[in-house]
DNA sequence: CTCGTATATTGACTTTAGTCAATTTTTGGA
DNA sequence: TCCAAAAATTGACTAAAGTCAATATACGAG
């Protein structure tokens, strides 16, 4: 399995010139707008993204208010998208790895809704929405594509309103979190998280001393270790049954 | 204002030739996919469209796991969506109004990730997907449409994560179908809410007897009256401070 | 390496929500 | 209009989460 953090590496071969475009060497193409595109509209395509930029934690992508302009997609590490509530309280809404696209609620009435930060040393691809829209209009596949990924996101935020009324939130959280490592080729019984216990309790909608205390229960249980911000999955069975009742 | 169970006359209306053609007929196109088209776009997109048809209480338009092949829109009433939980229970995934289009979580995949069915007597209209697809090659208007009620739908999934985090959850559900109702035309301080109890209490992830109990309080406090399924706002301003709360 | 700051943990306590069981009210069909 | 079924309410109790305050640990800049 190959470290979660690998920018460095991948930074490098994407300088390489050689036989495959950009995104035909990324490994989470497949989850982003490239899928299922020939050579030719690849090429176009790349020609609009913005080589991955490396950027240090804490970065801002975007903010609330700005004018939306572009989509920005994770090529390593991870971001965090947040909103402010009925208080102006900093909530998190999303925790963002790989192939993932940040700025898609932006759309509507072309304004960031949201604001995008790096949790680690991360970096980006950025796409103009403007000629996004432009060459799509050429290649209905790509119009198609953008249409699975917002339709795929929209799923996945409704599967979180519905996790949200689970009885153990952290199981499932990290129940979830794992199968995304999974599908972009990490491993799924141990990771890098570099989110702190007070986003995640944000994010989840309770106390950090409440998250603080399930957390280390979990420990105690021997269902996860977490140390230096590694997660390591010990008991999948226990950690499944868990988050299901 | 008008009253919000108002079918019979829409439906009425709808079968009227006239000058003006179905849609352009519609209270809420505006929040719908015509925004913006001309009239003969209009025209080739209302082609696509099954004039509204009426249904039954308990009715349902699709439910999860069919094949995907078209995207229901409400025209009158009050549909529910849902999904299962991870132990098979039922569970709320959103209540939806006049204008808003269900089944978009269905396109990833080409099968509805959700069940969808009437609250109340209700009309609906019916767009097939592959036809929109195709006519939507020829008008690049209608495709940035759909986007753009996706990354709405996006945002306000979003935001009622946020909410779910609140301290008094069914004041700022209240608040939140409050300026529901006002975008479409309806009053905002009196209106129909077909929804039990039981479905409030899933979609705000809280035991129905406490959802009782807070509702109660709520018509001690006169925030609100609540009889047969109306509910008036009495104290907005106290809605609102207990929202934020 | 060290210090200051941010993050996390812990305890004691309060408040809120969940659960179970019983009862009342509402609703829709005959 | 009446009746059975569904929905909502209520009470008593239990369990869980929030709050406040203090302490401990981890982290990053220099």
């Amino acid at each position: 399995m190959p470290s979660y953090q690998n920018h460095k590496l991948e930074q490098f071969q994407n300088k390489v010139v050689g036989k495959l475009s950009r995104c035909e060497k990324c490994a989470v193409s497949s989850l982003c707008l490239p899928t299922g595109l020939s050579r030719s509209e690849l090429i176009d395509l790349e020609s609009m993204i913005s080589a991955s930029q490396i950027v240090d934690k804490n970065s801002q992508l975007f903010s609330i208010g700005e004018k939306f302009n572009a989509l920005y997609i994770v090529h390593s590490g991870m971001f965090k998208t947040t909103s402010l509530d009925e208080n102006g309280k900093e909530r998190i809404l999303n925790f963002h790895l790989p192939g993932e696209i940040m700025g898609l609620d932006g759309i509507y009435d072309e304004t960031f809704q949201s604001t995008a930060s790096a949790l680690t040393m991360s970096s980006y691809c950025k796409i103009s929405f403007n000629n996004f829209l432009e060459i799509s209009e050429d290649y209905p596949v790509l119009q198609a594509n953008l249409l699975k990924v917002m339709s795929r996101e929209l799923y996945s935020c409704k599967k979180n309103h519905i996790d949200i009324g689970s009885k153990s939130k952290l199981a499932l959280f990290i129940k979830t979190i794992s199968q995304r490592f999974k599908i972009r080729g990490y491993s799924e019984d141990e990771f890098f998280l570099p989110i702190s216990q007070r986003d995640i309790a944000s994010y989840l909608g309770m106390a950090e001393e409440t998250l603080s205390r399930i957390f280390k229960k979990l420990q105690k249980m021997e269902v996860v270790s977490y140390k230096k911000h590694i997660l390591t999955i010990l008991d999948r069975d226990l950690l499944n049954e868990l988050a299901e009742s």
